[in-house]
RNA sequence: GGGACGGUUCCCGAGUGGCCAAAGGGGGCAGACUGUAAAUCUGUUGGCGCAGCCUUCGGUGGUUCGAAUCCACCCCGUCCCA
C-alpha cells in the first residue's frame, strides 16, 4: 500500500496540487518533501500533530521528509486565515520556540541516518539581499493575483501590512531552496497553507522548470466543523507541561461520538479495519472506542508510561477503584488546615478566586471526598485528610487530588 | 499630510451625563437529563471582608455634585483624499 493509499484511507487528504501524478509518483518513487512549522509558540499543538502523522505515514513508507522550522517565517507571520495581524515576536523568542520544536519532533519522527532531515529557514532567509531577492523571486509573482488569493481575503477587509504580504514569497522561496538542496519535490501542510504551497510550486516550475507538487490535510474539526484541539485555556498542547497528560487523555476520552472514528485514523497508527470496528460501535459501547482513542493518542505523545497513568487516573475517578496517585495533584500547606474552603482552594490554586468558589457552592458544584459542600463557611480540618490526601471535585469532570504538606 | 469614522468587560457588540459592573450574542463555568458523549433546558459569568464596598469602558489631564458617556491633548486602527 503507497504513502497515498494510507493517507487517503485515513482521511489526512484534503487538497492535491496533481492528483494522479502524485499518486504514481508515490507508489514509483522514493521522494523527498517537506513540511513547515513557524517556531511561534514553545510548543506544538494537536494541529501540528496531525502534520507529523502524516509525516510519520509517509516516512515509513520509503520517504523522506524534511521538518522545516520557520525561524526565518516566523519573523513576518503568517497573515493566512487569520482576522488580526499577531504580536511580533523577538529574534530571542523565536530561537528559544525552534530549539522547543526541534526537541518535540524528534520524538515523533526518526531523524537517524539521514531518514529524515531537520532544517531552519532562518539559515538562508536572515541574510537575504533585498534588492536581489525581489529581481530573483520578486518577479515571478503577480500582485494582482496574490490579491485574489484565499488566504488574504480576510484581511482585505480589515487591513495587512507589507510585512505580512511577504510571507507568500518566503514560504514560496524556501519551498525552492529546499528543492535545489535537497530534491524536494512535495510540500505539504494545513489546508490554511494551499496558497502558499501553490506559490512555492509554482516558483519551482517557473525557475526550475521542473515539477513540484503540494497536498494540504484536512483541518481537524469536529462533527459541527468547528477546530477541535481547543481547550478552554486554549490549544491542546503536546508540551507535558502546558497540557498535562492527564488533562490531554481526558480531551480524547471526551469527543464527540460522530469524531471518534476520524480522530482513530488520524491520530493513531491503529489498523484501519480496527479503526472502523470501534468506530462503530454505539451509545454506550462507544465509550470503549474512546478509551482506545485516549490511551493511544497519549501513548504517542506522552510515552507509554504517562499514557498509563493517564488512564489509571481517569479509572479511579470516574470508575473508582484503580490508582489515584496519578490524578492531578496540588499540594495544601499544613498551615492552612482550620481555614475555609473557599480561601483554602484559592490558596492552593486550585481556583483562581473566592467568586468562583461561592459561585460553585450556591450552584453545587463543589465535592470534597465526593460529598457536596452546601456550606460557605466549611473548614478544612485534618480529619477530611485520609492518608494524607483528600479529593476535590469541581463539577463533574474536574478532580483534584489534595495532599498534604 | 488633510478629512471621516472607530478603540467598551474572555470575544463580538449595545450603551452617548446619574436608573451602568455596563443590554444582547458567542464562549466559559455550574445544575437537570445522560454514557466522563451530543442535543436540550436552567442558573451563572470583574474582585472583595458580598443586603455593602472596591477597581474597570485606548492613555493622560480637565469640566461636573456625578463621566464609558462632555472637553483638550496623545496613542492605535479602518476608510476616503493627497
Amino acid at each position: 500500500m503507497s504513502a497515498f493509499d494510507v493517507l487517503m484511507e485515513r482521511g489526512f487528504i484534503e487538497q492535491l496540487t496533481h492528483e494522479d501524478e502524485i499518486k504514481e509518483l508515490l507508489e514509483k518513487e522514493n521522494i523527498t518533501f517537506y513540511i513547515g512549522f513557524d517556531p511561534t509558540a514553545d510548543s506544538l499543538h494537536v494541529g501540528h500533530f496531525i502534520a507529523l502523522m502524516a509525516m510519520a505515514h509517509m516516512q515509513k513508507a520509503g520517504h523522506r521528509p524534511i521538518a522545516l522550522i520557520g525561524g526565518g517565517t516566523a519573523m513576518i507571520g503568517d497573515p493566512s486565515g487569520k482576522t488580526d495581524m499577531r504580536k511580533m515576536l523577538t529574534k530571542e523568542e523565536i530561537q528559544y520556540n525552534s530549539e522547543c520544536l526541534k526537541k518535540q519532533m524528534e520524538r515523533f519522527i526518526d531523524f537517524s541516518d539521514g531518514k529524515a532531515i531537520m532544517v531552519n529557514n532562518a539559515d538562508w532567509l536572515w541574510n537575504l539581499n533585498y534588492i536581489e531577492f525581489l529581481r530573483d523571486v520578486g518577479v515571478h509573482f503577480s500582485v494582482n493575483k496574490m490579491l485574489t488569493a484565499e488566504c488574504f481575503k480576510l484581511r482585505m477587509e480589515k487591513g495587512l501590512s507589507f510585512l505580512e504580504f511577504n510571507y507568500m514569497l518566503m514560504q514560496a522561496y524556501d519551498f525552492l531552496e529546499l528543492h535545489k538542496r535537497y530534491g524536494c519535490v512535495m510540500e505539504l501542510g494545513g489546508n490554511d497553507q494551499w496558497s502558499n504551497i501553490l506559490a512555492g510550486a509554482d516558483l519551482i516550475r517557473r525557475k526550475e522548470g521542473k515539477p513540484a507538487y503540494g497536498l494540504t490535510f484536512k483541518l481537524l474539526t469536529n462533527s459541527e466543523g468547528k477546530k477541535m484541539g481547543k481547550t478552554e485555556k486554549g490549544a491542546l498542547w503536546l508540551d507535558a507541561n502546558k497540557t498535562t497528560p492527564f488533562e490531554f487523555y481526558q480531551y480524547w476520552r471526551n469527543v464527540n461520538d460522530a469524531d471518534v472514528e476520524k480522530c482513530l485514523a488520524l491520530l493513531t497508527f491503529l489498523p484501519m479495519d480496527e479503526v472502523r470496528r470501534l468506530g462503530s460501535l454505539k451509545d454506550k459501547e462507544i465509550n470503549e472506542a474512546k478509551k482506545v482513542l485516549a490511551y493511544e493518542v497519549t501513548k504517542l505523545v506522552h510515552g507509554e508510561e504517562e499514557a498509563k497513568k493517564a488512564e489509571q487516573a481517569a479509572i479511579a475517578l470516574f470508575e473508582s477503584g484503580g490508582d489515584l496517585s496519578n490524578a492531578p495533584t496540588f499540594e495544601m500547606p499544613a498551615n492552612l488546615l482550620g481555614q475555609k474552603v473557599i480561601d483554602v482552594l484559592v490558596e492552593i490554586k486550585a481556583i483562581p478566586s473566592k467568586s468562583e468558589g461561592r459561585r460553585l457552592i450556591q450552584q453545587g458544584g463543589l465535592y470534597i471526598n465526593n460529598e457536596k459542600v452546601s456550606d460557605m463557611d466549611f473548614i478544612i480540618d485534618e480529619s477530611l485528610f485520609k492518608d494524607g490526601e483528600m479529593l476535590v471535585r469541581k463539577g463533574k469532570k474536574t478532580f483534584y487530588r489534595v495532599v498534604l504538606v
